[in-house]
DNA sequence: GATACTTGTATCCTAAAGGATACTTAATTC
DNA sequence: GAATTAAGTATCCTTTAGGATACAAGTATC
C-alpha cells in the first residue's frame, strides 16, 4: 500500500463491496429478484420457479428484499387472499450487479472443467 | 415464466450466479483480492491491509482461492522463510465482478441515506 | 541458548444462513 | 359444514461463516 490516500480509497472500496454482499448476497437473493423479474408475481410461483428453495427461505428474502426497496409487495382482496410481487425501479440497477455475476460464474465453469 | 426454453435459461442463469457467489462471495474473499492485487504479497500485509479480518479467516480465504486458481502461493527459502501470495492473471477477470459490487454499494448507500 | 520474526494452525465459540415439514388463517365454493 | 386455495408462519434442526486468542515451527541473530 502506497499512501494514506490510497489506503483511504481502498478501505471505501472494501466497505462498498461488502455493503452489496449484504444485501445482495447470499445464495438465494438475485435468484428471487431475477424471478420476479421475469414475471412471477405470486409467493408460489416464485417458489416454483427457484429450484432447491423452501418457504421459509423465500419469506425472509422477500422480506429483506422489500426493506431494502427492491421489490414492493400488494395486497390483492379477492376470494383467497392473492399477494403481488413486482420489482421497483430502483431494483432494475442490479442488473448491472446481477450480469457480471451470471457471466463471470460461466467463465469459471469453463475453468474449472478445463482443470479437472 | 412463459416456456420451457425460457425456464431452462433461467435455471442456468441462477446457477451461474450461485457458482460465482461460492467463489467470491462473503464478506471477505474479494477484499483478500483487491488487497494482494493493490500491491500486499505477504500474510501479515495482506492481514493489515483488511480491517477487522483475522489470522484464521485470512488462512482459509487464501486456501479458498488458491483452490480456485485465483492466487498463487510461492515459498521463498529466505531467514524468516516468507511467503509471496500473486494475483494470477486468471484473477484478472474478477475485476467485471468486483467494480459493478463497489459501484452498487455506493448507489445503494446513498440510497439508503435518502429513505432514512 | 534466549529472543525475535513470520506464517500460519489449534481450540473453542457465537451468529447467521439455510433446510424440512407441519400447520394456520380466512374466504369461498360445494 | 367440509373442502379448497394462498400466503405465509412455527418449530426444530444442521451447516457454514466468522471471530478471539494462544501458540507452534523454523531459522537467524545476539
Amino acid at each position: 500500500m502506497k499512501n494514506k490516500h490510497n489506503e483511504r480509497r481502498f478501505k471505501e472500496k472494501i466497505k462498498a463491496i461488502q455493503d452489496t454482499m449484504f444485501v445482495l448476497g447470499g445464495k438465494w437473493k438475485l435468484p428471487v429478484i431475477l424471478s420476479i423479474y421475469s414475471g412471477n408475481k405470486r409467493f408460489n410461483d416464485i417458489a416454483g420457479s427457484i429450484p432447491g428453495i423452501t418457504n421459509r427461505v423465500l419469506s425472509k428474502e422477500l422480506k429483506h428484499l422489500e426493506e431494502n426497496l427492491l421489490i414492493s409487495r400488494t395486497v390483492i382482496d379477492d376470494y383467497p387472499v392473492r399477494i403481488e410481487y413486482t420489482i421497483t425501479d430502483y431494483c432494475l440497477t442490479t442488473e448491472e450487479v446481477a450480469a457480471p455475476l451470471e457471466k463471470w460464474g460461466k467463465i469459471h465453469q469453463k475453468k474449472l472443467r478445463g482443470k479437472a
